[in-house]
DNA sequence: TAGATTGTTAATCGATTAACAATC
DNA sequence: TAGATTGTTAATCGATTAACAATC
């Protein structure tokens, strides 16, 4: 299919909108292979712009036909491609937590080309048992196990203490990807990617909205200074 | 402390600035009650413009001193106060799966004012049994706990199909803000804060430049259309 | 055809960055 | 004082929105 890939790079922003638009498509749009959407329904379903949608298509090479609007495939096509979902992202999972665990058992990961080829831990009451149907190893086993199934992406959740330590293990082990879920940030070389899961933004976010939309009661807690 | 709060409404970036800086502090900064820092400081070592940080804390309302800086513990304070970490926020967990377990288990978000005074879950099998020290109460008597506690914000850690409904009666109970780490999105009305964790936009940003940034090796998958 | 819808250019808006005067 | 640092105004940049011609 000789669809041209995005011209320039995509920001954040533009990321989050298309990840919007394939997971909305494939859950509320009947899929046979001739659904056709408009950027006005997708748009509106969505909270937002209709024009943008049709920035964010042309950006990623779809073209609607005018009249018609355009096709739910060959949209859900061009994100795949240009996310790479259609590709297998082999990945370690470092920390076998309760958080680690709930990584790992989460099969939609799936769908989006997530495969995970091992699941780690330092514990030696871990090692050697499974979790979600997966082993776990001995994390002093990282690098083999990296370096032999030429793993690129490293899913980290580990405490925070343990988490620079292992990016830099990861580093040198070449991998070019690390997924933080540790609440502290990392210092990685520029030829790695990292994503870092920062839970309490979600948090501040909906307390500052929660404390804005009701300013009346003021339960503050005793705060000594 | 006669400090003036945010001029006008502050916008996700603006958040998520300020958790970084709350966070960099409080893991870094040695914080003796005279401790200072420079605007320049914070900007280089989270790899952004000075010019950035003094607008941010210049809009929370923090002045610091020329030739010396800003106060570490002012800012932490004026952060505090602003994103509410001081307050309690009560909250419900909905769901003691694996997710809601690791959620349940982190003791680090007490130091933002969550509290999670009840833990749900509709498994008979899992009713009366303990997650983390919290005992799971059976999902029929959410309303009831969210009444008698005057509880304002759910953390919603059900299957996709759960959430939807689940959200509807949240909402009839007076809920305020809802935290959903479903994988799907919420309609709710107006007056109610939804963050929506959306696990799968972390991936994709970090398959995507995983992709870019070694476009050498295409190993696709045979993807039949 | 007429109406609907795309695709793109121009206008607006907001956020980031640069410049620099004020200040200790 | 001189140098460093804040605070703010102006300039730039990019992203969003509006307008509208092209098209089926």
């Amino acid at each position: 299919m000789g669809r041209s890939k995005a011209k320039r790079e995509l920001g954040h922003a533009h990321l989050e909108r298309l990840v919007h638009y394939y997971h909305f498509l494939g859950e509320r749009v009947a899929l046979d292979e001739k659904a056709t959407v408009s950027s006005r329904q997708l748009a509106s379903l969505l909270a937002m712009d209709d024009t943008q949608v049709r920035k964010d298509l042309a950006m990623i090479g779809v073209r609607g036909v005018p009249h018609v609007g355009y096709s739910a495939a060959e949209i859900m096509q061009a994100i795949r491609e240009i996310l790479g979902f259609g590709q297998v992202h082999k990945a370690v999972l470092v920390g076998a937590g309760r958080l680690g665990g709930a990584l790992a058992a989460y099969h939609g990961f799936m769908k989006y080309g997530l495969r995970i080829v091992g699941v780690f831990d330092d514990d030696p009451g871990k090692i050697g048992t499974a979790i979600e149907g997966h082993l776990i190893y001995d994390t002093a086993d990282l690098e083999k196990v990296i370096e032999r199934s030429q793993v690129r992406l490293a899913i980290l959740t580990v405490p925070a203490e343990a988490c620079q330590a292992l990016a830099d293990r990861l580093v040198r082990a070449g991998i070019s990807g690390i997924w933080n879920f540790g609440p502290t940030t990392l210092t990685v070389p520029e030829r790695v990617v990292v994503r870092h899961e920062h839970i309490v933004v979600g948090l501040a976010e909906l307390a500052y909205h929660l404390q804005r939309s009701l300013p009346g009661e003021p339960h503050h807690e005793p705060d000594p200074e």
